[in-house]
DNA sequence: GGGCCGCGCACAC
DNA sequence: GTGTGCGCGGCCC
């Protein structure tokens, strides 16, 4: 089986832009000491500034600056303290267990049975592919009764994120088959296609804990953020905060299931399975569009 | 059942 | 600021 899918072209016209800004923001946070300016960046990146400026802003919605400012400890701050938990709590009645749920992508969800999340996908034939995306390559992957998996890689290492993904799902059929996954990539990256009256259909798998949480952050809104601790405590598990971090890295729907949503309780980024670059980069191009 | 780990947290110094 | 211990669910014996 071939791992790494050839990209012809980036469905979104961000796809391209992503490894800059990663470099950017890797670049800015790394180096934090020594505050690098625009110049100095674009000069690292053999770029001129007034480009490198202007693919940013293209791809975040926002200068670099704003950008920064955007991810800074502060901001987080601001974030959760502004009905961080009344926004868990009211949308309770929403309906956890009514078919729309709100992100603003809209999506209905199912969780598996526990009988099948104990079988590990025996019986399940999941189709993938990798596409471009404004956060890296993405790798999708969707069963018929919707989408299961998506993730993101750096570069080639399109192997690890596949393996990373399927080894939680062992006993499960695997087909590559990006026709069936690049109507999904599409639309999911893409926020002029989304919209209430088609949801994207979605299915997680996973422990009652687990599901349970993941349920939890698709009630935060875009451009919102809570704690691990307001999720337990919304659980009715207060002092499970590190359970929920826990459930909380093992989401395997990114981006769509908002986890980089989830914050430590000082408002640091505290941790993300696909890098805290990529976290960064979700939280600030959320900011240039909430 | 036992033991270890993880996207946490609070308290100490 | 760094260290340390508590606490929890998940997972592998």
């Amino acid at each position: 089986m071939t791992i790494v899918a050839t990209l012809k072209s980036d469905i979104t016209p961000d796809g391209a832009d992503y490894e800059t800004v990663r470099r950017v923001i890797e670049m800015i946070t790394d180096d934090y000491r020594d505050q690098p300016s625009l110049d100095d960046i674009a000069a690292r990146l053999k770029q001129a500034p007034s480009q490198l400026q202007k693919t940013f802003t293209r791809w975040a919605g926002l200068s670099p600056k704003a950008f920064l400012q955007a991810v800074t400890l502060d901001h987080a701050k601001r974030l959760l303290r502004q009905e961080s938990m009344p926004l868990l709590e009211t949308s309770i009645e929403v309906g956890l267990s009514g078919p729309s749920r709100l992100h603003d992508l809209f999506v209905t969800h199912e969780a598996m049975s526990p009988g099948e999340w104990k079988a590990r996908g025996e019986g399940l034939t999941i189709r993938w592919g990798f596409h471009g995306s404004p956060f890296g390559r993405a790798l999708v992957m969707v069963t018929e009764r919707g989408l299961a998996g998506l993730a993101f890689s750096d570069e080639a290492d399109g192997r690890a994120c596949f393996e990373d993904m399927a080894c939680r799902w062992p006993n499960a059929e695997y087909v590559e088959d990006r026709e069936a996954t690049a109507a999904y990539a599409a639309r999911i990256f893409d926020p002029s296609r989304w919209n209430a009256e088609e949801p994207l259909r979605i299915v997680l798998i996973g422990s009652d804990f687990q599901v349970r949480v993941w349920e939890a952050l698709l009630r935060i809104p875009m451009g919102k953020a809570v704690t691990y601790s307001d999720i337990a405590g919304q659980l009715g598990q207060p002092k499970a905060s590190r359970a929920v971090g826990a459930a909380v890295g093992r989401n395997p729907l990114s981006f769509v299931v908002p986890c980089h949503r989830a914050l430590g309780k000082g408002g640091a980024l505290t941790g993300y399975h696909w890098g805290l670059t990529r976290k960064r980069a979700m939280l600030g191009w959320e900011a240039g569009r909430a």
